[in-house]
DNA sequence: CCATTACGCTACGACTCGTAGCGAAACCGC
DNA sequence: GCGGTTTCGCTACGAGTCGTAGCGTAATGG
């Protein structure tokens, strides 16, 4: 996740890791507190207790120290299991709502997407950082759910990969509208209703294939 | 759509239509070149050919104005009578990945979005130039589809009314997270496959209610 | 002990911001 | 026509941010 890890050893004085630390806490903080396009990179290393040149030598710009910082939080995210596929979807949506509730989430995540849209390394960045590495969760589900009998066996491999990816942009994508554009809570009520129309969709193109 | 419609009639020079559009096209052609971030009033208003302090007296600052310019994209959105529900939905679907492909679009409505996550008036601003505007789509498709025989018509009015707000959440969400954090394209194929799944999802969900 | 790298600090030109002040232009009611 | 009113274009301004360069110092490995 940090900027650039030196392929050849280095062999000079170590980067410090409280540094890193202190300065992706700072940032989330910075975020809260002001949000995408009035935080500076000043004022951030000024939170984090070091200088400014240290955060320009370890990261490019504002895109790239703020999908660090953001990346961080969804890593928080876990399949409980609920003993049900629905009850674990119901989980794992409640849990991504309650990220999003918290404005370093909003804030953050929505601008750096913007910024993607005309910036393909970031773009890369950001599907490695947290969109591949949150596909677990889908993977993970899938197969609980298909040991239960809740869901057939995947016959075509390329049409199950296509599957998963629709999952996780209905998922994601109806979460984080309904919470930033709708602006309405993804409370449990919501996520009960949402995850039923989801299910009853995925089993009927299941069988009707 | 206009920062301040003035409620008692003005009695002076009127102001020009002709520069409220130039602005809003060169903001629009200032998000292709330039993205959000980048994207500086002073420069908005040299392309628009008029001046600075007119810009200023108009808009508020960069989100209302970027606001503005983005939500006359999305009144392009019309609701094409294909003959069927799944096929008018895979229309909408469509046509919307269509404005999203756009850089103005993409770039200009989630720097709104994550910049709304901190202003309640940007946010209600968002609400009554894109969201609610654009609810329309949903209502219309499933009064037509109702008249055709499709969906069954609703019962409890106020669970058609979170119906039809799910719907577009999902809807909208799932094609923004698509095409914007995936990045990948929603063609033809990936509509046929959405619409699929959540046509099943909302029949099933009525039946069983 | 020396080479190497990271760090803190200061200073810098370039740029953008949002506002103020001015004279001229365009519209109203009389 | 003729004031009254509002908008417009223009210029100028202090304040703030950007990203970088330069320097001396601190921390590691050979």
């Amino acid at each position: 996740m940090q900027s650039r890890t030196p392929v050849t050893r280095a062999s000079g004085r170590p980067r410090s890791a409280e540094a890193a630390a202190a300065i992706l806490a700072a940032t989330r903080e910075a975020l809260v507190e002001l949000g995408w396009s009035k935080l500076t990179l000043g004022d951030v290393a000024t939170r984090a207790g070091v200088a400014k040149t240290t955060l320009y030598r370890r990261w490019a710009g504002k895109n790239e120290l703020v999908v660090d910082a953001v990346a961080e939080l969804f890593d928080e995210l876990v399949l409980p299991d609920r003993g049900t596929l629905a009850a674990d979807i119901e989980g794992v949506v409640l849990q991504f709502a309650t990220i999003l509730a918290r404005p370093e989430a909003r804030s953050g995540l929505m601008a750096v997407v913007a910024e993607a849209t005309r910036d393909e390394a970031l773009r890369e960045r950001i599907r490695e950082s947290i969109v591949t590495r949150q596909k677990r969760l889908v993977l993970e589900g899938r197969a609980r759910a298909q040991a239960r009998g809740e869901l057939p066996p995947e016959t075509d491999p390329l049409e199950a990969a296509r599957t998963v990816d629709l999952i996780f942009d209905v998922v994601a994508g109806a979460v984080v509208h309904r919470t930033l554009v709708s602006a309405e809570p993804a409370d449990e009520d919501w996520a009960r209703g949402f995850t039923r129309v989801l299910l009853l969709g995925l089993k009927g193109a299941s069988q009707s294939d």
